[in-house]
DNA sequence: AATGCGGGGAG
DNA sequence: CTCCCAGCATT
């Protein structure tokens, strides 16, 4: 049997049962796809479902508040994948009466659906035959037929779609492209699969030349950015808090944060108290000032480690634009600033 | 063609 | 610790 029909044999008796995988209502189709873009399915899972729950059509998600669809993203990462996903449902009920374009083409006219979304949605809401290329489909196709090209390259996407496109069988566009991905999630995974038990272990060319753990080749490197986060919660006789919304350009783009003094460099706390009085970041008198030095941490994104202080500032009468903590723990924010919310009693 | 964007799980 | 996950937008 050839590749992709045993694949999709494989698939039928392996497949994990997926809430996604019960449908061809686009909708949830492309919400799902958006969720697991760098996302694990276990991590994307319960936000899944907690979506689907709160809208359950495009109609509710369209017209729901951008700050309600971050609250429940909270977690989930790469916020721009949420504000387009809103933005696109509003476009979807607005423009298209609620109803999906039905091609890859148009599909990939929307924002946030790039090459791989647009033929996911394609091929498992309308069964058009276009190939997805993933992560997996990535590294099924370089082990299986050992192609040493480097997938951060920028031919490596042509090679690796022409390659899987040549591939799809015919009609079944759907369940090779569900079957690939499923293989590559739970077979053919990045670190030590299991050669020995795999439908494969007589065909797949880099087993054969043992280069299993070599392939797919990616080069990528990414340089690490240290910055310096010193947030300062602030306390007024009312217990109140100030709170405000990042805006600029950048991580966590319209996620909520605490007033925040960033330096380039670590600190001594001395100095970084300083910074506090000096800055009149109010008006009020300040009672008080001293870190939490408990809730210190590093917080690691791909691109950047951020050392993050909180300082806690008492201050006299009562805050400008304050909130009370009850209602800051229902805005958007980063989980890194959502923990120490969390732990924080008032 | 490169870079920025999150958070978490596996080894 | 490193790698990478059902990638996309921007430059």
């Amino acid at each position: 049997m050839n590749f992709s029909k045993s694949l999709i044999q494989w698939y039928l008796l392996n497949k994990r049962d997926l809430p996604w995988r019960n449908t061809t209502d686009p909708y949830l189709i492309w919400l799902s796809e958006i969720m697991l873009q760098q996302t694990r399915v276990a991590q994307g899972l319960p936000y899944f479902l907690r979506f689907t729950e709160a809208f359950p059509t495009v109609f509710d998600l369209a017209e729901a508040e951008e700050e309600q669809v971050l609250k429940l993203w909270q977690g989930l990462g790469y916020y721009s994948r949420a504000r387009n996903l809103h933005q696109t449902a509003q476009k979807i009920a607005s423009d298209y009466q609620g109803q999906f374009p039905q091609s890859y083409s148009e599909l990939l006219q929307l924002k946030g659906i790039g090459d791989y979304t647009a033929a996911a949605i394609a091929s498992f809401a309308y069964n058009e035959s276009v190939p997805v290329v993933d992560g997996n489909v990535y590294r099924v196709l370089a082990r299986y037929f050992e192609v040493e090209t480097d997938i951060a390259s920028s031919d490596a996407k042509k090679e690796f779609t022409a390659l899987a496109r040549e591939l799809l069988p015919k009609g079944e566009a759907n369940v090779f492209n569900q079957a690939i991905m499923e293989f590559g999630a739970m077979q053919c995974v990045p670190k030590n699969p299991d050669c020995n038990h795999c439908i494969f272990n007589d065909s797949c060319a880099a087993l054969q030349k043992k280069k299993v753990a070599a392939l797919p080749v990616k080069s990528k490197k990414n340089k690490v950015k240290d910055r310096w986060f010193h947030y300062v919660i602030f306390a007024d006789e009312q217990h109140h808090t100030l709170v405000q919304k990042r805006s600029a350009k950048g991580i966590w783009h319209n996620l909520y944060e605490f007033p925040l003094i960033e330096t380039t460099a670590s600190e001594p706390e001395a100095d970084v108290e300083k910074r506090i009085v000096q800055q009149k970041l109010v008006p009020n008198a300040i009672q008080s000032v001293h870190r939490d030095a408990t809730a210190s941490t590093l917080h690691k994104l791909s691109h950047q480690h951020l050392h993050i202080d909180f300082w806690k500032v008492r201050v006299k009468g009562t805050l400008k634009g304050g909130t009370d903590w009850e209602s800051v723990k229902k805005l958007p924010f980063p989980v890194v600033i959502f923990n120490f919310i969390e732990k924080e009693r008032y």
